[in-house]
DNA sequence: GCACGGGGAGAGAGCGCTCTGGCATCAGGA
DNA sequence: TCCTGATGCCAGAGCGCTCTCTCCCCGTGC
């Protein structure tokens, strides 16, 4: 059982096959320039020995792995709690898979891990790499530009490498934020509340921004900074509430944190929507529909932007290929292309993912 | 900046150190059989080139790779609303980046993406395979088998392979059934209902089972067929209370189907726990935590589950290694084995991990 | 009819590594 | 002193594949 029968090798298929292994080789990377009568030969003897490439053998001459590392780095234990990275990792998987990738998945939970994935990338066993939830004092960037990997970021990073860019997607957290306080101030609020995320991330600070945006002059105490979790919702909830007893919305920066406002106000004996309407952000199915009240909340589609990321990465690997630029590498209806152009390979520098306001019962 | 300078050889080590390229890989390896000074020149050669190994060549000689893949099988979108998954596959990669293996995840959405993985994983490109959440129609086993690729199963699979017994984790979930019927029925409650997961996995029917052994002679319309979405549990809840809406108890097969019972519960009047006592399974934080009210579960160690998985699919790869058993591998405390020493290393077919009941408000 | 060009196939070199012999070198016993 | 047996190192083969280079054969043009 440990010991199964030796896989067979291209020399085997070309001998089954009656060619040199050079034209099996050619036949089984595509048979380009080679003749239909051998063609169909090659292919007969790989079908009757069971032939499967071995890949350890093409990637020392081509350097190249089919493979695609997806880093999380995760220093708190916030990344499983969302179903969020679950669902960009599924729009990965599918364009990986699609263009026959393998998703190697680095998760980073302590300090020593980033020196760790850092020497993985370094050792050239990927051909790219996707990575996930930066914050600003994280020294991965420096490592992977050191290693000379190609990258697209989740989520605009918040430094930049001097060459037109970091290749990232994100959706648009200000414009979203925005949208979302529009509709509280719409629905008559006038003391509107902001629980924010860990504001050395972007996407938390964009959101702040856009929150500001509308919100101007707004009352210092009507904002909190929180860490997308439920717990920190319920305790920045609790802070604004001890605050501001008579705010009248709250504008939540993800649905986790909407979600533990929620049971903080309820708690508190506040009624949702009538006497404080609540609006989260992302839209993460199981979170969002299970609150009570169902959670009015912003849309970004997670699993699209994830989708996107891989095909953006993908495409920078086939410069070899031939010039793709984001054109062509993904529809650019309804999405906004950022810095385009200054880069090497011409190709957008950030892709930014438009977002709807989705009506519950919250706000 | 897409081609970077080329990466040190072994040989550029070898050279540098003023040593053969057979001692340079033996240092590198270990350094057994060398001798203290031209061990200590090789590795100052090794960290002034920063040479990393190629893993391809090393692969390509030594077929090993130093990968093992996960195996996520998913007919629905059930997996990533689950935070399941992703708790064990934090457990699996902390385990095997600790023994310097790489996670390669693959996700099954489809019906053709079976064969896909069945290809991949008779490619041989990993050394061994982590698979999750089999139904028993599920064709994935047998193209394991075929393959011939060493591999763990997540959750007790339904079928037997004829040789001893396939190898797989799970908790002991008849028994946490057993004791969360069994906490009901000493609150005083007599017509406890349960609702239950997709009865083709096994976990689902042993936690039916162990919900029978308490209550024997349980009328049959006190229990329904449900498949562990929230959607699936409120469904089954209503269908349980037109059906009996006398009942005072229930016992659902996970968190989030138990979340949406909760549910279904307020929406109709009845009081949680006071009119009806609920019980869900797995204690998954963020859904458990979050339920209003929170939730009284039977608590499993998914992480744990996951470490333990890999362990044992490492320890099986390394009988080259010299006959671990499942005594050094595991630590056997708490833990129930199963059908020990029927599979040609030894090691037992089953691990079986004790579950605990955690009370909170709703039962 | 002969030179020439182009396309299709094969021979062979290597990708970077491990690992098996085999050859020194040195210690110890006769 | 010579032989034996470790011990430590090197030389070289070869893992399975790709890819260039070369050769051959056939069709074409003058």
């Amino acid at each position: 059982m440990s010991d199964t029968a030796p896989r067979p090798t291209l020399e085997a298929v070309a001998a089954r096959a009656g060619v040199s292994r050079a034209t099996a080789s050619r036949v089984v990377n595509g048979g380009d320039g080679v003749r239909e009568p051998l063609v169909a030969r090659v292919r007969k003897a790989v079908d009757e020995l069971g032939y499967v490439p071995n890949q350890a053998a093409r990637s020392l001459v081509t350097r190249r792995h089919d493979a695609v590392a997806v880093v999380i780095a995760e220093p708190e234990t916030r990344v499983f709690a969302d179903p969020f990275f679950a669902l960009q990792l599924r729009g990965i998987s599918k364009e990986l898979t699609a263009h026959d990738n393998q998703l190697v998945l680095l998760l980073i939970e302590g300090r020593d891990d980033h020196a760790r994935v850092g020497r993985y990338l370094a050792g050239g066993h990927v051909d790219g790499a996707l990575v996930f939830s930066l914050h600003l004092d994280d020294p991965l960037p420096g490592l992977i530009q050191h290693a000379g990997v190609p990258t697209v970021f989740g989520g605009r990073p918040g430094w930049s490498d001097g060459k037109g860019g970091p290749v990232y997607v994100d959706c648009d957290n200000r414009d979203g934020a925005r949208t979302a306080v529009r509709h509280l101030v719409g629905l008559g609020r006038s003391r509107v509340a902001h629980i924010t995320g860990p504001l050395d991330q972007t996407s938390a600070a964009d959101r702040l921004d856009g929150f500001r945006d509308v919100m101007t002059d707004v009352d210092p105490r009507l904002i909190v900074e929180s860490d997308f979790t439920p717990a920190g919702g319920e305790q920045a909830m609790r802070e604004l509430l001890d605050r501001r007893p008579d705010l009248d919305a709250v504008f939540a920066a993800n649905d986790l944190s909407a979600a533990g406002a929620l049971r903080v106000l309820r708690e508190r004996g506040r009624r949702v929507p009538e006497d404080v309407a609540v609006i989260g952000f992302d839209d993460v199915g199981p979170v969002a529909e299970q609150t009570d009240p169902p959670l009015t909340t912003v849309r970004q589609d997670i699993e699209e932007m994830g989708r996107l990321m891989a095909r953006l990465l993908l495409g920078r690997l086939d410069h070899r290929g031939g010039g793709e630029t984001a054109g062509n590498l993904v529809s650019t209806e309804n999405l906004r292309i950022v810095g385009t152009g200054e880069n090497s390979e011409g190709a957008p520098s950030g892709v930014v993912l438009p977002t709807t306001l989705v009506r519950r019962a919250s706000a």
